[in-house]
RNA sequence: GGAGGCGUGGCAGAGUGGUCGAAUGUACCGCACUUGAAAUGCGGCAAACCCGAAAGGGUUUCGUAGGUUCGAAUCCUACCGCCUCCGCCA
């Protein structure tokens, strides 16, 4: 949700914001009218009542009576044109920062940087790797669960805690975080990671919260019965944890780690990838969560994008760096960058670079929506924090890159060094 | 799932139909005292919305949603959450 004084006092630039994100800017003029019809009929609504209420103190009980039935009409009004101003609002997305490149989808995403060594051997795909070696299963999936379902088998699913381990030890390590914050030349400060194992279903109010309702209730999984959907992110989960809350300032900025299952319908995206697991219903991940004041969500940001670049490069798994532009970002996103991993085996053996991480500064669109505030201990203020996530590691996809890039020759598949001592074995196979 | 109890400001905790946005304590902020601090004293301290250039004024909010009433933190109903006991269970 974005800030109606914004919107009142500029709504030209609003318009050019949602432009950019390639929606409609009439929305803003949608909400216009509806506000100033609302404003009109609350302030009605306000005189009326303190008239009543002044002729109760008068005891003149019949004259105040006389008052109620208005009150009562006005009131029906206002909570009607309450509801169609709160979804009008809803609908206009977050603008993207000034930062941000124009443009009007995927393919005009920027290459910031490419980095890491692509091996250039003919690669197999991580499938026929995987086929002899009995690490994947996805027949079986199919019998029990349906299509995009899989099983995930023995090292491979050891190979899964291996990188759990990894990420947990490195986003609670103060002193590593501190060390990447001043190669960056960032001034964030290097609070640890907190470790979340999360709820999997959360409340329907949640879910709108985060602002993946509106345009995107396709992609989510809803259990009807319960009123609850299945996060598709354990960002999902994460950022609810405040709604309604007034932080201090000094815990900021507070940072989780949140590691879950992920579910995700698809239901776009019949006949797209549905080999393996590269796109699958159900899939693990490590997600980064942030909350900050609103001055320091930019370097966050790059905060979040270098650690995701800095596991990569202990995996050292090849990757590139895209700067996403306006026409390609959602509706809570304000900014994002996305790391596509290099995997050697795809495209008949010629490899492509596939996502496999991705950060957003929603900046205070999630916050406004989940009420999730701070206190100012300067100024006494209470103000919107700002909200940021990041993956450290969606697992099947991490697999995938892994297998890829450290297949052998010989069939087998070696375990990335930074890995090793987690997963307890060197090799697969 | 069954029985009972409870949900008030950052926290603790009064308040059972108007004088209550809410006593008191604590936390927090400012000032005084102090070399500095502690302690103490004094003052301030909820949010949202509307009107207003401002000063200021108005409305709403005591888990949530309805209802009774001229008027609800207070009475009624439903829901949600928490606690205790019983049942079931990893």
């Amino acid at each position: 949700m974005i800030d109606i004084e914004l919107l009142r006092s500029d709504p030209e630039r609003v318009k050019r914001g949602v432009a950019a994100k390639r929606a409609d800017p009439k929305l803003v003029d949608d909400f216009l009218s509806v506000d100033a019809d609302w404003k009109k009929t609350v302030f009605a609504l306000d005189e009326l009542r303190a008239k009543q209420k002044k002729l109760g103190e008068e005891r003149k009980i019949e004259e105040a009576k006389a008052a109620k039935e208005e009150i009562k009409k006005l009131e029906e009004k206002v909570t009607l044109l309450e509801v169609e101003r709160n979804k009008t609002l809803r609908l206009i997305p977050n603008p993207p920062l000034a930062r941000v490149i124009t443009g009007k989808d995927e393919s005009q995403n920027k290459t910031l940087r490419e980095v890491g060594k692509k091996s250039s051997d003919a690669a197999k795909d991580y499938l026929s790797i995987v086929e002899p070696l009995g690490l994947i299963d996805m027949e079986r999936g199919g019998k029990v669960s349906g299509s995009r379902f899989g099983y995930i088998l023995g090292p491979l699913a050891r190979l899964e805690f291996a990188i759990v381990q990894l990420v947990m030890n490195t986003l609670t390590d103060e002193k590593l975080l501190k060390k990447l914050i001043k190669k960056h030349g960032l001034s964030v400060s290097p609070n640890a990671f907190l470790p979340i194992v999360p709820p999997v279903l959360i409340k329907k109010e949640m879910m709108e919260g985060m602002g993946y309702v509106e345009r995107g209730a396709e992609e989510i999984y809803y259990i009807e019965k319960d009123g609850l959907y299945l996060i598709a992110t354990s960002e999902q989960a994460i950022g609810p944890m405040h709604a309604n809350e007034i932080l201090d300032e000094d815990t900021l900025p507070r940072r989780y780690l949140g590691f879950s299952t992920s579910f995700r319908r698809e239901a776009g995206s019949h006949g797209k990838d549905t080999k393996g697991i590269l796109r699958v219903h159900q899939f693990d991940k490590l997600e980064m969560f942030s909350i900050t004041k609103p001055e320091w969500s930019e370097e966050e940001h790059k905060l979040l994008l270098a650690i995701e670049e800095y596991l990569m490069q202990e995996l050292a798994i090849p990757y590139r760096v895209l700067d996403i532009c306006s026409g390609d970002l959602g509706d809570p996103a304000a900014a994002k960058y996305d790391i596509e991993a290099w995997l050697p085996g795809q495209n008949d053996g010629k490899g492509e670079y596939r996502e496999t991480h991705s950060t957003s500064n929603t900046t205070d669109f999630q916050a406004r929506r989940l009420n999730v505030r701070y206190r100012s201990k300067t100024s006494g203020k209470v103000e919107f924090v700002h909200m940021l996530n990041g993956t450290a590691f969606a697992i099947g996809r991490a697999l995938i890159a892994i297998i890829e890039n450290y297949q052998n020759k010989d069939g087998s598949v070696t375990v990335p060094k930074a890995l090793q001592k987690y997963a307890g074995f060197k090799k697969i196979g």
